[in-house]
RNA sequence: GGUGCCAUAGCUCAGUUGGUAGAGCAACGGACUGAAAAUCCGUGUGUCCCUAGUUCGAUUCUUGGUGGCACCA
């Protein structure tokens, strides 16, 4: 098979905020590909507003995949991204010679971009029990079985954070192996070409588009798309920037403005934390969004099949 | 105009019986494999308002300013 028929899936990642939605139909429009959004909050339905997801003119131009497809109460994961992505991709480059997919959710990227290890999906009912365990006694008896049936791991874990130890607990209750048998930390094969680009700007300039954008929002109506939602707030769907903030507004716990500020201020922090796991990836060639004949450029000429 | 109180980190404030200072929040750095917009870890960034004294040494005591607040006119 030569590089030619694979076909080529062409990564736009980078910082909330930062510009990729806009960037990413252009680019798509240029090459003629589908998009592919990587993006675990736009993956719901009903958080248009708050996660920033493209509008009902922006889907117009090019298909999307994967916005809004599911419902708040369902489970995912990074794993089933992965799973899904890749089916979706499979059909997809029978008849494209390129697909764009853009988002800045850093581990879904890493699911597609390096795979993820096989390890296998935690019973409810457990996973419920493990969670009670905590909520009456806290971590140390979590953390002292971990200790007993997968001591490497022990070892190796942040014991301070508890989702890593429970879930690292649940995957050895459930399947009697450690959890650590099941790291494989190794990098899977893609049947494409992977090309990442990554958008940046100076945090001056990143952290007002942001503000910026959280009055927009405001503007938009998030606070009633919030109120919408409000009855499903324990969701891990909902424990989101732009959502968490204002769900304590409309419980009275904080005002108005405080919220606002709370919001901008988490999506800065969120802006951060994207850049220094993206900033470890060198496999990245870094555009300023302004640069769009450039990117395009550094596509055509040698890097798309 | 008079009297009193205050001035210390980006903000709100502790504190130093005289040996150049510390909390919360903010800010910043980092980790990260099935809940990841999650979760967790780390870091003090400072003309202690200015000035002149006393002192081996002043952010701390004294003098005089400047600014703020309160009360009295």
């Amino acid at each position: 098979m030569t590089k030619a028929s694979k076909g080529s899936l062409v990564i736009l990642l980078g910082p909330t905020g930062v510009g990729k939605t806009e960037l990413s139909l252009k680019i798509a429009e240029k090459l003629g590909s589908p998009i592919l959004s990587c993006d675990s909050r736009q993956l719901y339905k009903n958080l248009t507003i708050g996660t920033a997801a493209p509008t009902r003119e922006q889907l117009e131009r090019v298909k999307h995949y994967f916005i809004g497809t599911l419902e708040l109460t369902d489970y995912y994961s990074a794993s089933k991204y992965e799973e899904d992505a890749l089916q979706l991709l499979a059909l997809l480059f029978h008849d494209h010679q390129s697909v764009v997919m853009t988002g800045g959710s850093m581990m879904y990227i890493d699911a597609i971009a390096k795979g993820i290890d096989e390890i296998p999906t935690v019973d409810e009912q457990l996973r419920k029990d493990l969670q009670e365990l905590y909520q009456k006694e806290g971590l140390d008896p979590i953390r002292e079985q971990l200790r007993l049936l997968d001591p490497e791991f022990y070892n190796f874990v942040d014991l301070k954070n508890h989702k890593r130890v429970i879930h690292a607990l649940e995957v050895c209750l459930m399947t009697g192996k450690t959890y650590s048998s099941f790291r494989t930390n190794s990098k899977k094969e893609r049947p494409f070409n992977i090309i990442k680009i990554g958008l940046k700007r100076d945090r001056e300039e990143l952290y007002e588009r942001i503000n910026l954008r959280v009055d927009q929002m405001m503007q938009d109506g998030l606070l009633e798309e919030a109120r919408k939602v409000y009855h499903f707030r324990h969701l891990n769907s909902l424990n989101t920037v732009g959502y968490k903030e204002l769900f304590n507004y409309l419980d009275d716990s904080c005002d108005l403005d405080f919220a606002i500020e709370k919001i901008k201020q988490n999506t800065r922090i969120y802006s951060r934390k994207q850049m220094a796991w993206f900033k470890r990836d060198e496999e990245i060639k870094w555009f300023h969004p302004d640069q769009e004949e450039e990117i395009i450029d550094y596509l055509l000429k040698g890097h798309l099949s």
